[in-house]
DNA sequence: TAGATTGTTAATCGATTAACAATC
DNA sequence: TAGATTGTTAATCGATTAACAATC
């Protein structure tokens, strides 16, 4: 499935499209939806939804449209997340702990969600030990070993800028594959490295360019 | 400057120059910076960054390039960051107050740095009065006035998803033009006001599209 | 002046939309 | 069967890159 090249533009509205058939399932009723009604909710054409999911296979029924159970099955399978992804939280401030909880509430809500906060690690000493919910913070020194042990694949980058970058280094060397990057620089990572990056101050001066006043 | 409709695609990487910027004007030395280096910093092409700019103005120097402080300030200008920007956060949970705390910190390291979270709002009655740095927690109820008496024009929403499109109604109803949104939902706000968002679930199920195995 | 780099236009590339035959 | 909706191709739209004259 892989060996075509699927741009961004795609992958990005995946796990939107994922949502809403989540959602919908949720909230019970709907067996079948259609690019139309998905489209919709999703804030996406119809059009383009089909295009979209038929990068991947054909998951609808013409004159039907798309069943919800068969679809959500197949979008996790191909975003990985039909099995648990664990994930390593790397800087445990007041963000990094935020971030750690979150996902473990939402894992409470939902079984089925399959993103897992599996370790957490600190380069403070005074932090060490700490516990949030059932995890204890490591030193950062043991990701390498333990991102191996657990599997981890994936990391959420919490720490300041200036060390930003240093934590990057780490997770490639511990051949972690996504970094979600909460520090406000750029990093540097080698091909076959996946970085998104979360940076809450960048998306707030795009919001001011729009107040015009 | 504003008649001409510019693209979200451009406005999106101003704050990224901008940072370069002021990273090169903190660290000293460079007074000049060519599209070249100033693309190369950002992650952009150099005539990309020229373009994005001539969208704007006439910044630079034939055969010499742009100069570090007035184009950083011309960028601040465009943005509206060259004056104080009062932002509220909605929602004083673990995401809510990481957030804040996060804000203060950084106007604490750069006087500059204008984005300014000045005034905390929650549902939860046990929060009232809870203090975050120099502010403290007010009912959401109160958020409308306050926005007008603070001059707020830009919202965090860091609340569960249940509630979150109830506080953009009384955001939108603030007169709040811009809204950064945490929760995992597709926020529906009238015209005229924008929405960035910072959905961390979204962006890990992104992430491990690509772990492929 | 000679060299460098901008601002801008034309060419290219990629993503979205429109349209429709296939078919459930 | 008739109606609806998919999967897919062609048309459109928009964003990026290449190229270069203008000029510091």
């Amino acid at each position: 499935m892989r060996w075509k090249k699927i741009s961004d533009a795609v992958v990005r509205r995946l796990p939107l499209y994922l949502r809403v058939l989540e959602d919908a399932h949720r909230d019970g009723g709907k067996d079948l939806m259609s690019s139309q009604e998905l489209g919709q909710r999703a804030g996406v054409s119809p059009a383009l939804v089909r295009k979209d999911l038929a990068w991947f296979g054909e998951f609808g029924k013409q004159g039907v449209g798309y069943e919800v159970v068969f679809l959500k099955q197949e979008l996790r399978r191909i975003l990985n997340l039909d099995r648990v992804l664990p994930i390593a939280v790397v800087g445990v401030g007041k963000l990094g702990h935020a971030l750690a909880r979150y996902f473990q509430g939402r894992f409470e809500d939902d079984p089925d969600f399959n993103l897992r906060v599996a370790a957490l690690f600190d380069a403070d000493e005074k932090k060490f030990g700490v516990r949030v919910g059932e995890l204890e913070v490591r030193p950062v020194s043991e990701l390498a070993e333990r991102a191996r042990e657990l599997g981890i694949k994936m990391a959420i980058i919490a720490v300041p800028a200036e060390s930003a970058q240093q934590v990057a280094d780490l997770c490639v060397k511990a051949d972690i594959r996504g970094l979600l990057n909460f520090a406000p620089v750029k990093l540097v990572v080698p091909e076959g490295v996946r970085i998104a990056n979360a940076d809450v101050s960048l998306e707030l001066q795009r919001l001011a360019y729009y107040l015009e006043g």
